[in-house]
DNA sequence: CAGGATCCGACATGATACTG
DNA sequence: CAGTATCATGTCGGATCCTG
């Protein structure tokens, strides 16, 4: 791929397919309910369990956001007490490569990453 | 790659390398800047232009964020009026295969979200 | 158990005006 | 030209309390 093809992949329409994937996924939650829900179905406290540090409010909404993008689905047992369970739509599932790619980024660079912080910030 | 080997790269360490990659390029103009640096050299005028819509203020903040993390370098020319040229480090293209992987995702299934919006939405 | 409602502080972004 | 300074706004995320 040329550097062309690839710089219009990514700013194709003024950026807005990056950006309306960014805005779904790049806050603090989203990718790491889609990540702890691969190849497991779990209930809500489960969920909150995996997923270390999350506060109830945030992993409502972070579910709530995934439904309805259609990466999550949601089954609720009409029981008493309550029992929702999640898992991964088939469309959640093909989120996981680009994840795993960038995952696998950040693991390989995130040295890197610091290492420039520090010595830029001596300065 | 198992599901368990997915999740652990992007859950590791409470997913703290994911989450440290979003925090960089997470936000609305990063991501965009890079991919429109690849393989360019550009000046500060360059880049506001072509990065559409974008205020001053947030081209600031973006180039000055990416440089601090070691992807983009900066290149002031001592001269009057001032000269400065922004272009990609060896690191910072290294970032361009998971970006390309992501906006791939976002062309493939953009369609599928809004959809899926819509008829949540309906209810 | 699985949330909803409310309040709060922190930060991201933008608009505008100014400067070496 | 390439920023900096200041102000305003909106959103994100956490803490806390309440409920069917």
């Amino acid at each position: 791929m040329t550097a062309y093809e690839k710089t219009c992949l990514i700013r194709g329409d003024g950026g807005r397919a990056v950006r309306a994937v960014l805005d779904r996924i790049g806050d603090t939650w989203s990718l790491l309910v889609v990540a702890t829900l691969d190849g497991e179905r779990l209930r809500f406290s489960e969920l909150q369990q995996r997923v270390s540090g999350i506060s109830q409010r945030m992993l409502t909404r972070t579910v709530r956001q995934l439904e309805r993008d259609g990466l999550v689905s949601r089954t609720s047992y009409g029981e008493v007490p309550p029992r929702v369970e999640y898992e991964l739509t088939p469309l959640g599932r093909t989120l996981l490569g680009p994840a795993v790619a960038l995952a696998e980024w950040a693991v390989a660079h995130n040295r890197d990453v610091d290492a420039s912080r520090a010595s830029y910030d001596e300065r």
